[in-house]
DNA sequence: CTGCTTGCAAACCCTTTGCAGTCCC
DNA sequence: GGGACTGCAAAGGGTTTGCAAGCAG
């Protein structure tokens, strides 16, 4: 399940960090979207509401969450450095729209055998991995096809 | 199978592209070598026997041989703008030591079921998908664990 | 109150671009 | 020989840092 509102400040405090005006309406903004955002399209939305948060402050606010793993970090598709808020226990993987970036998240997959398979023809010791799916989201097959 | 050198520089002619002294030395440095390489590390490999080689034809380069792909542009554990040579033929993934970058392709991997669930359900038309695991290779273990 | 947090501006990368000379085919 | 390619230097863009003022707990 993904975080709420409530979860991620109490995450926040627990790790001795201030819910600041500023984080609340950050937090808000990524929880609020479905998309997955770069500093600056957050930053973006962010400041219609409160147009005094710096772009500096999105920065040191994602760093401190994605290192407590409250938010997760996007790869595919040609963009890096796009966010979208994580999940409470389970572990899972993303699915993204190419055309507005939304994030779908997915959970069903088991790596173990494959990682199994790895370590043993490898040696190597498997530590994680990244899996992303890309392509279109139905409304944007649809604003594609009606084109 | 991995790309030779051979066969990045003719698919580089068919392609319209000239096969110039600097081309050769940077496809040279990222055949030879096991790890993925940043521009900043390539250059810096094709920079000790070639100093009169550029940063900047190395960004050329990438970005042509990326176009082409020739090259496997890398994301987990990390650090983003990372390559390593492609693969004729196969569609594969990567297992990058968090060590010492090394990389070792695997093929053995189908995600045609996967695939199938997720656009029944989402109705995404998925376009493709990006899997690399990571963590620690053979040698780096024993570094490691010698310390 | 105290120390974390913020905003500003400047510094700092990494990456891209313009241009004149060079070189592959 | 001609057009693609290169290196240099400079511009560009995103991200980080120093510092004084502000605010949460």
């Amino acid at each position: 399940m993904k975080f709420t509102r409530k979860e991620v400040g109490t995450i926040l405090q627990r790790h001795g960090y201030k819910l600041t005006r500023q984080r609340r309406s950050i937090i808000e903004a990524i929880i609020a979207s479905q998309d997955s955002l770069t500093p600056a399209t957050l930053h973006a939305k962010v400041h219609r509401d409160h147009p005094d948060i710096g772009l500096v402050t999105i920065y040191r606010t994602l760093e401190i969450m994605a290192e407590l793993e409250l938010i997760c970090e996007l790869h595919g598709g040609g963009a890096c450095h796009r966010y979208t808020i994580g999940q409470s226990e389970q572990h899972h993987h993303h699915l993204v729209c190419s055309g507005c970036n939304s994030v779908t998240d997915f959970t069903r997959h088991n790596f173990s055998t494959l990682e199994q398979n790895l370590t043993q023809q490898s040696g190597f010791r498997i530590d994680g991995h990244l899996l992303e799916f890309f392509g279109l989201c139905p409304t944007c097959q649809e604003k594609q096809s009606g084109t």
